[in-house]
RNA sequence: GGGGAGGUUCCAGAGCGGUCAAAUGGGGCAGACUGUAAAUCUGUUGUCUGACGACUUCGGAGGUUCGAAUCCUCCCCUCCCCA
């Protein structure tokens, strides 16, 4: 049909559109978006909130959009949210933001960027390499005068009050009102894009369904503004099946980074999931075809307790962040701990096998002096280390029968430890529960 | 500026002078059942104590009272309506 260079070498790719379909992970997207994907390399970004040092699962979503853009032909950027996220997006109904300073803000835009590199292409130096972006650089010197005179006068409030983000602060049941901030936020975020899209020509802004509203405005800032065209594109909000909030443990987020999650504890996450969510969760983080996948299905349907979705999920994942050396030994420790791990083996295991296995499991360290004379155990949970955070929360665990020390349950409140209960004179291994161990080492 | 409603333990939300560490629901944690799933059922959910009990909590500061989350005063904050 067409002799146009840049058409052939992008319709040969996969399509964009397509593959996240059977993903799943469209929730919308605006008329003419999938024509634009289609007729040349576009541009897209996602806003990212540089609230930590670290990502966490909650953003593998938007990642995963971005990787799967870039391996359709296509160029991403992951805008990081510098000064948007010092206001706080109504629609996540998040109250007060902190102020980051910039060195903080330089500091976690350095490291998101590392982690984003084992998702993206950040330097392969092809036309459609990966980019960062941050929008403090554009509105740290924006004045009001003239954002309001030229941002500002090109959108209505009406349209600003037809959000639906808006819309539910101000009227219905629970209004709860909003601060001129809060309800400047879309603006300042399509000011983003109008940026992007004259800077960069980026004409896509993808994101989670709760963006729509923000996306579209931005849209609209463009059209009205320079008579441009630009795309939104979302995807669904992840959700658990039974409603729970996606990305959480008792522990808090998930993060990739292992400092604060451990390859194992990141595992297990997502070994965890249910088998519902194992269905939607190995469509939308990882790279898995559909084949596989189909596959993976049949299998857990003839036989669930061998969990092949969970195992193919938390290993794909875990290899994508972490590496495949991390994801094996966390799957070794899984082993010894979840399937048919007795005190007999426990205490066989030698050192170095322990060590490999209960490498990623919460670990505390006390002088071995405390354990001459024994001492009370529940002294050695609740004071000198932080199994529990109370003695009356370690009592009523031990009471209902969830603590197990070495693989043993513990009965008794008045049971002491000693010496001989170390494992290779050096290690105690405690079970809260039948999930959560933690290893106490002697020092 | 005027009028109204309200700030309670993780959340929602009762309590409105002692019987309140504070109903109920949700969430969390643990147990049983299982497949490291879901659903269900059970226990638990301020701190300390083996237990009796002690101590700190109901926006903040004072006050009334033998006794306050509950009454009074001032202050702070939130929401709604009118201007």
């Amino acid at each position: 049909m067409t002799t146009f260079a840049g058409r052939i070498l992008y319709r040969s790719k996969v399509n964009f559109i397509e593959e996240l379909t059977w993903r799943g992970m469209i929730h919308d997207m605006t008329p003419g978006t999938e024509e634009q994907l289609g007729k040349e390399m576009t541009t897209a970004y996602v806003g990212i909130d540089p609230t930590a040092d670290s990502l966490h699962i909650g953003h593998l979503v938007s990642i995963m959009m971005l990787r799967h853009f870039q391996r359709c032909g296509h160029k991403p950027i992951a805008l990081i949210g510098g000064a948007t996220g010092m206001i706080g997006d109504p629609s996540m109904k998040s109250q007060e933001r902190n102020l980051l300073s910039e060195d903080e803000l330089r500091h976690n835009q350095e490291c998101i960027r590392k982690q984003l590199s084992r998702f993206l292409d950040f330097e392969s130096g092809l036309p459609n390499q990966a980019e960062m972006a941050n929008n403090y650089d554009w509105t740290r010197d924006l004045t009001f005068l003239s954002f309001i005179r030229d941002i500002g006068k090109h959108i209505t409030v009406n349209y600003m009050m037809s959000k639906d983000s808006v819309r539910k602060r101000i009227s219905g049941e629970d209004r709860e009102g909003m601060s001129f901030t809060e309800f400047t936020y879309q603006l300042v975020q399509g000011y983003d894009f109008y940026v992007l899209y004259t800077q960069k020509s980026c004409k896509l802004q993808m994101g989670g369904s709760d963006q729509w509203g923000n996306i579209t405005t931005g849209t609209e800032l463009i059209r009205r503004k320079c008579g441009g065209e630009a795309y939104a594109l979302t995807c669904p909000l992840i959700t658990k099946a039974d409603g729970g909030k996606f990305g959480k443990t008792e522990t808090g987020n998930v993060w990739l980074d292992p400092a604060r999650t451990s390859p194992y504890q990141f595992y297990q996450f997502w070994m965890n999931v249910s088998d519902a969510d194992a269905r939607k969760y190995i469509r939308i983080f990882t790279m898995l075809g559909r084949e596989e996948i189909g596959q993976l299905e049949q299998e857990q349907d003839a036989q669930p307790h061998l969990r092949p979705l969970q195992k193919a999920l938390a290993r794909e994942v875990t290899c994508m962040v972490h590496s495949q050396a991390d994801w094996m030994a966390a799957e070794e420790a899984s082993q010894m701990l979840f399937g048919a791990g007795t005190a007999e083996s426990l205490a066989r295991l030698d050192e170095a096998t322990f060590l490999s296995v209960f490498g990623g499991v919460p670990r505390f360290e006390i002088p071995s002096s405390l354990l001459h004379e024994g001492i009370a155990l529940m002294d050695l949970l609740c004071t000198h280390t932080q199994v529990f955070p109370s003695r009356g929360e370690a009592r009523r665990t031990l009471d209902g029968g969830g603590i197990s020390v070495n693989k043993q349950k513990v009965t008794s409140v008045d049971t002491s430890i000693t010496s001989s209960d170390l494992i290779n004179q050096k290690y105690i291994l405690v079970q809260k529960g039948k999930k959560n161990y933690f290893v106490i080492q002697v020092q």
